[in-house]
Parts: structure tokens; sequence; C-alpha cells
DNA sequence: TTCTGAGCTGAATCGGTTA
DNA sequence: CTAACCGATTCAGCTCAGA
């Protein structure tokens, strides 16, 4: 793709962009004219996101999504244990002078999206602890009312590699209508079926960005440090928009957005500061297939089937620290720890170890070894974790 | 119980709540001097909890936890599709007027709370998307820093009957230290061993509260609107306090920190302004049997090891100075000197050091990287440390 | 062609003690 | 106070080389 000489970018293939409603042109516009001012659709601009809001006419969105910078306030280097760097996100962009500073910056943005949206519209805004709680706090206070926190889950974060917290294992996402008591989309159905027939919570399992959907460059670094997944949007998307609405997101990146909004029928505009980025997202979206309508209907999520930690069974009040296991022959005893480790012979660890332990055994399923005393007879503590699997299955 | 005529309600069998470090006296007192101010454990308070903390000494709490009211503002009442009415909170004490007043309340308290807690204190909150928010951003504005946000996905919630918004599923928390750069408690070892070996991540699931350990009253009536699971307290407080800390939690509500608090050791203070939640507490708590001392040893973490130097191991004849030390593949060498240091490649220094020297690394574990010759086969030289560290423990 | 193991990577506010 | 130094610390999933 050409360095780019105007201010926007157009994929190539802008005119085959085909809003599916039945009440929509067959061929896409350009712009939507609206009021005085036209609204550019599937179209990359560039420049400042709120200038550029404040340039759009008023009530013409549909709904918006934003993923503004984090504010993460990095100090210095992180190695892993094998010694390899982390490749933090260290950019210009994501760089404060405080929190008062990205206050006046939340502020600013929210104030001209919420100008744009219509009055049935939403936003989605999607941030980590970092962020998130003053943007949450900021948007109540521009009059956008709370629909739902969503979490983000992810199957495959990055580890904590230090051990002095919690892996960070999710991102938050704010549901907001523009107003209270708006008339908001919400497919409420597809994603029922979406989610096996049981209705959508809000906590959602998606893996983090990577592999083929990661966009690299030529020598094969990412593109953009944080791009998001396209299912993340695609849920989103068909939850929260009807196909032919028109889908704004002024922190474009990579464009997950774009490419998301077109593979599902609806419009969209991204707003985009960096020319590396508007590039790189305006050659995938023009690489997008948009599905058939019928395709939408069988999409499903796999749910995979939880694990149960040993120490569930022990928060959970169901064995208490202190108590004695044996084997089921009895011979074998341990004493059960508040961390759910079991003490027996001078050794301590996991059911599974000190089982293999008192056996002088290389292994042992801890689950099946250990029992405890119920109703007067032996129990294996298996039977615990089936109580659990039955009551989280449900 | 009787009802109170006192302020503050003792349960019962105060005097047995033990700390279990071993500088604590054998009997738990009920108040313990702190400067001019004495502070009052293992007792629920009356009042306003501002005003309470206000009274108390400074820097004397080594962890708060914090549920604090949601701001819920239910317009009407909500019912289900049978048309039975949903016993939702709308009690007094849960409505505020608007944001402000609730920023308000939030900062007031917050700012209470962080002046009783001890620099390496930390302070976890929980709520949901009416308030988190809100109480994130002020904590950040009261100096509090964030380690992390949890999010506590409920294994049972109550479903969404309208069918208009996601299920919600989960309640988020925030742990936090008094400052950025505060030395807090984290058992990483111990939360690791509790989910099976696994760092724990920042997404819990958890079921809700409800069967025996629901309190009710003589009617089968909830005596508590929102009364949190033991088995949320349970991790919180093995994660982030030792045994014999202190537990302030100010809004205590049915009790369920002080519950969860004397049954792992910790001495805890609450603080409720309804009579009633604090007779059914004081009841609940007395009733609670704590874990064995033994049950409450948790997995150590090598961190609190005592250190012994790599001298000792020279000093001992463990290793006798001129030989060779080698990496576990046997590709690198440094020859062991009398003052303990090593020499290879033209670098000398310590284990680490030469170690790192001789990857190339930016550092090195120096006690699993080199190795020697025993029984024909290549140890670690962390082997020998282990074999002091036994014999110092012993 | 298919399997296996080594290697790499991801929005990260990721020490503590002694001199 | 800073600086030096010790030494603790990772999970899931994808890619790719080699069998």
């Amino acid at each position: 793709m050409p360095a780019e000489t105007s201010q926007t970018v157009v994929p190539r293939d802008a005119k085959t962009v085909r809003p599916a409603a039945a009440a929509r042109p067959r061929k896409a516009p350009r712009s939507r004219v609206v009021g005085a001012q036209a609204l550019p659709l599937n179209q990359i601009l560039s420049g400042d996101c709120v200038e550029r809001m404040n340039a759009m006419p008023e009530g013409s969105v549909d709904m918006i999504f934003a993923d503004p910078p984090y504010n993460l306030q990095l100090r210095g280097d992180l190695h892993r244990p094998d010694n390899s760097k982390v490749d933090a996100v260290d950019d210009a962009w994501d760089r404060f002078d405080g929190f008062s500073a990205y206050d006046r910056f939340s502020r600013a943005w929210l104030k001209a999206a919420r100008r744009v949206l219509k009055p049935g519209g939403t936003m989605w805004v999607i941030g980590s602890y970092h962020n998130i709680f003053r943007v949450g706090a900021a948007l109540q206070d521009e009059g956008f009312w709370i629909l739902n926190d969503i979490v983000w889950r992810k199957s495959n974060p990055m580890p904590n590699f230090r051990g002095r917290r919690f892996t960070n294992a999710h991102e938050t996402l704010i549901w907001a209508a523009r107003d209270e008591g708006g008339k908001y989309t919400f497919n409420y159905e597809a994603l029922k079926s979406l989610n096996d027939g049981v209705q959508m919570r809000s906590d959602w399992v998606l893996p983090i960005c990577s592999g083929g959907e990661r966009l690299k460059d030529e020598a094969g670094r990412k593109v953009h440090p944080t791009q998001k997944p396209e299912a993340l949007l695609h849920r989103i998307i068909l939850g929260a928009t009807q196909p032919g609405d028109v889908i704004l997101d002024p922190f474009f990146g990579s464009g997950t957005t774009g490419a998301a909004a077109r593979r599902l029928g609806r419009a969209w505009i991204g707003i985009e500061r960096e020319e590396g980025y508007r590039t790189a997202a305006a050659k995938r979206i023009a690489e997008v297939k948009p599905y058939d309508m019928e395709a939408l209907q069988t999409t499903r999520s796999r749910r995979a089937a939880p694990r149960i930690p040993f120490g569930q069974v022990v928060e959970r009040g169901m064995l208490r620290p202190g108590m004695v296991l044996t084997s089921a022959d009895g011979r074998r005893k341990a004493k059960l720890r508040a961390d759910a480790t079991l003490s027996a012979d001078g050794t301590t660890g996991s059911i599974h170890q000190v089982g293999a332990a008192v056996q002088g055994a290389p292994s042992c399923n801890g689950w099946t070894f250990w029992h405890f005393e119920k109703d007067g007879a032996l129990v294996p503590i298996d039977w615990l974790r089936q109580q659990i699997l039955a009551e989280v299955e449900a």
C-alpha cells in the first residue's frame, strides 16, 4: 500500500462493504449525509479522535467500541525466569503525566463520543485496573448509564514472573447506554445460542490474540502491541448491534473493530493517529471476506471442562484444615493444612505428592488415594470434586 | 444472645482467640495498646466506621477488607417471569443522593482506612459495576496503590430475568497497598498450593453464599442481603496476611470476615452500624472453631528461608577449592577458589556473577546454574545448601 | 506425512538486603 | 539516601526443526 497523501485511508474495496439490512442501499456509500455534515463510512480517519468526532454529525452512530491507552506507568525492565526480556508496552501514546492528565483526556473523548451516539446507542470501553476505574467513573459522570461490566477472562495470559501478585488474567469491559432509559440494542437470543442455549454471562473466556491472527511486519515483529482478538469484537458486535449499523472506534489501532464489523455486515468508522497502524489496518480489513448471513447462525463457542483444584474443597469448607486423611485401607495418614497441602512423615506437598511419598511410589492420584470419613465410611476425596463439578457445570 | 447494652459486641469466648505468632501472648488480649490509644481486638464496634477508625491508633492494622454499600439505586421492584418478587437490595443504608454523595462517602472512609493501615498493609474492597469504578478511582486518588483487581466469578449467579442484559455473574475486588512500593504480604506459595501447583490467577470461581452457610433468622429470612461466602475470605486472608495479623472490616455486616479470620488464627476488628447485624455476627463468630496451629503452617517460599552464603559450603569442606564446577549441560566451566569466588574466561566473582557472565545473561542464580559431580552424576550446588538448611532448621 | 520437543511470546504498574 | 549484589521467579499456545 502506497504512502498516504490524503488524510483518510480507504480500503481498496470499500465499495463492496454492504450493510445487510434490507432497508439499506445495496451499495454501501463512502459517506452518509446526516444533517449538514457527512458521515465517513468504512474509512480510517487520521488525527485526534476528539476533533474528528466533533466534526461528525451529532447522534449519528449506533455503537462505539473504545480501547483507549491504559496508562500503564511501567518502570524498569522485566525478565522471565529464563532471562529473556518481556517486550512491554512502552509506546509514547501510553504515557500520561499523572491521574489528572489521564482524567482530562478521558473526559474529553467520552464527551465527544457521547455527542455522536444516537439516543439508543451504546458504548463499549475496554481497560485494565490501571485505567478502568477512572474511565468508568468518568463515563458515569458524563451521563452514560452502565448496563454491564464484562470480564474478558484470558485463557492464556502472561504469567506473573516475580511471584509478587496474582496473574493478571483478565481485562474489563464496560457496556453503557448513552442515557439512562435509552432503548438500546441487545440481541439476547443470538448471544444465548452463541452460548449453547444458556444466557450469556458477564464473564467471557477467550484466548489472547496470537498465532495467525496477530498482525506481523516483514521482520516478524508484532505490528501493534495490544491487538485485540477478533472473537471479542465478534461477540460485542453480534450482541449489541444490527446488521447495517454504524460502529465507531476512536482508537482504531490495528483495526480489529473494522475487520469484525465488515465480517458481520456492519458499517464502521475508525480514527487513528499513527500512520503505521492506519496502513496495516486498511490492508487487513480489505482482505476480510464478509460472512454470509447464514453463517452467523452456526457460530458456537467451545466450553472447556473446568478443572477443580483441591484448594477449592478446602476453601469451601468441605474438608477442615487439621483433619486427617487416610488411604483406603486406613494405613497411610496425612494431615490437611489450610493451604490445601498435606503433611505426613515429615514431608509436605500436594495431595498427589504426599500420596506418592507415603507409598514410596513415583506418582499418585491423590484424588482417589486419599479418603475421609463420612457417615462412618471412608470416601475418596474425589467425591467432593464431583460435587463441585456438578455445581459448576449446572 | 441478649440485646446489647454496651457499645461493642464481644463474642462470649473472645479470650480463646489466640494469634498464632510465637511472639504473641498466649491469651489474646481484648485490646492491644499502641501509642496512647487501644486497639480493640476480636470485637464488633458499633457506630460510624469513619469515627471509629479515626479513634484507632494510626498504622495499627495489617489488612482491611471492605464491602461498602453498593449504591444500587434500583428503580421500582424487580419481578421474576413467574411474577414472584425479587428480594432486592433496597435498604435505606444503600441509597445515596447521586454520585457526588457516594464519592464523598467513599473518600471519607478510604482516608480513615488508610490512616489505620500499617505501612506494609493492604486493603481489599469488593463491589459491582454500580460502585466499583468510583471506589477504585477514589482509592487511587487517596494514595492507595492497586496491586490487582480480582474477579469473583459466581458459579451460581442470579439469572437475568428480563433478557435485556448479560447475566451479572461476577463481582470485582480491588487489592491495594497503602503506598506505592510498600512491602506487602503475599503468600505466593500458599496460594499456588491452593490452586493445584499453578500460580493463582486474578479470576476466582466460587459459589455465592447459600445453604447452611447463609445466616437465617427464626422466620427463615436471610439476615443480611449480601452475605459474602467464607471461601472468598479464606483465600484473601490466607494470601494476604500472616497468622496473628490484625484484620479490620469497617462494613462488618454478617461478620464473614471475623468468622474466616478466627478460623485462620488472625485477629479481627469489625465495625457495624446496625445492631441486628452485630448480634447475628457475634453469635456466628462465637460458634467458629479455629483451625489447629499445625494446619495454619502453610507452604513457605524460598524467599522466607534463612540465607546461606555460598562461602559456608566452601568453609565446611563440602566443595574443595581448585575443583571445577559446570553448567547442567557440562558446556560451561568455572574453577572454585578458596574465597568462594569462581573464575572462568578471565572473569572472577560470585557464583551468580560468573554464571551470568559465561552465559552473557543479565543475571543468574548461581545456586541452580552451577553443578558438581557426585557419584557420577551432576548435582546442582543448591543441593549442598539444602543440606545446611535442613541442619540449621532442625 | 505426522508426531514430538524445544523455543518463543503475551497491556506487567512483578525485590530485598547490605554496604 | 544510592549502589551493589544476592538470587527468586512462568503458563498456555503457537511455531518450527527434526525425527
